[in-house]
DNA sequence: CCAGACGTTGTT
DNA sequence: GTCTGG
DNA sequence: CCAGACGTTGTT
DNA sequence: GTCTGG
């Protein structure tokens, strides 16, 4: 699945130029690179301007909350949506329709191993650079306050070669010919795993559990010996 | 008809 | 065990 | 995803 | 809002 990830690119005005977006000024002002986003977090989607082709870059929640939900309670179990599942799904159903976004990240972390030894690694582009999430995004408007919130869900699909010792789903990740069909059509073909030598994989420090901690240090490859004791999954890496 | 759900993952 | 918060 | 709380009353 | 279950 895709629980956690990273945008650790210094300037937001570079993921924009990337998306060929028109980036929100007021949420540019407070950007900072992220080592640990987590569900819950504000962080940044790619859609397209109401009834238009242009593309904006702006915050939203990650968590999907319907418009129609009376709280925000279930946020956080619609952090993710099967891509098999999308078009039955009530929670998902409409967005499929209508509100397609992108999520830019530069990795994500997957966890792996036994319960209670579970040790994260974290999975980016293999020549590194920014990758293309597909996610689903609503407005919700909280009856008790009248506040407009924006979130988003990021679209999950059946693992590629390399994650599938890790984890039996990963996020979509778009080629870059695939961003234009999915904003636009919700092309569902595009929701397919990444090809097997997209990504890599390293391993990390068990740092990254606590959401609390979000720094360039979660990011260093994590040595054998520092592994304590965990079966070798990548052995040449 | 009204009431209640609407989700994914991992673990057992 | 289950839910909320990060 | 994982970590951490899970509660009320009265007092400051 | 819309669908499923009772």
């Amino acid at each position: 699945m895709c629980g956690r990830f990273t945008l650790t690119v210094a300037r937001i005005e570079a993921v924009a130029e990337a998306f060929d977006a028109a980036l929100d000024p007021a949420d540019a002002a407070g950007y900072r690179p992220r080592y640990n986003v987590a569900p819950g977090d504000q962080h940044w989607i790619v859609r397209l301007a109401a009834g238009g082709r242009a593309r904006t870059l702006g915050l939203a929640g990650w968590g999907l909350v319907n418009h129609w939900a009376p709280d925000a309670a279930r946020a956080f179990q619609q952090i993710n949506a099967r891509a098999e599942t999308l078009a039955q799904r009530r929670a998902y159903r409409e967005a499929l329709k209508s509100r397609r976004c992108v999520v830019p990240t530069d990795g994500f972390y997957e966890w792996y191993g036994p319960p209670g030894a579970r040790r994260p690694m974290w999975l980016r582009a293999r020549a590194g650079g920014l990758l293309a999430l597909a996610g689903l995004y609503e407005h919700w408007t909280n009856p008790k306050t009248g506040e407009v919130r924006t979130t988003f869900t990021i679209v999950t699909t059946p693992p590629n070669a390399l994650v599938a010792p890790i984890h039996d789903r990963m996020p979509a990740v778009l080629a870059e010919a695939e961003i234009e069909p999915w904003l636009a059509k919700g092309d569902r073909r595009v929701l397919h795993a990444a090809p097997d030598d997209a990504l890599v994989a390293t391993r990390v420090s068990r740092r990254v559990n606590s959401a609390r901690n979000d720094d360039p240090s979660l990011l260093e490859p994590e040595r054998e010996e520092d592994a304590g004791g965990q079966q070798r999954l990548f052995g040449g890496s």
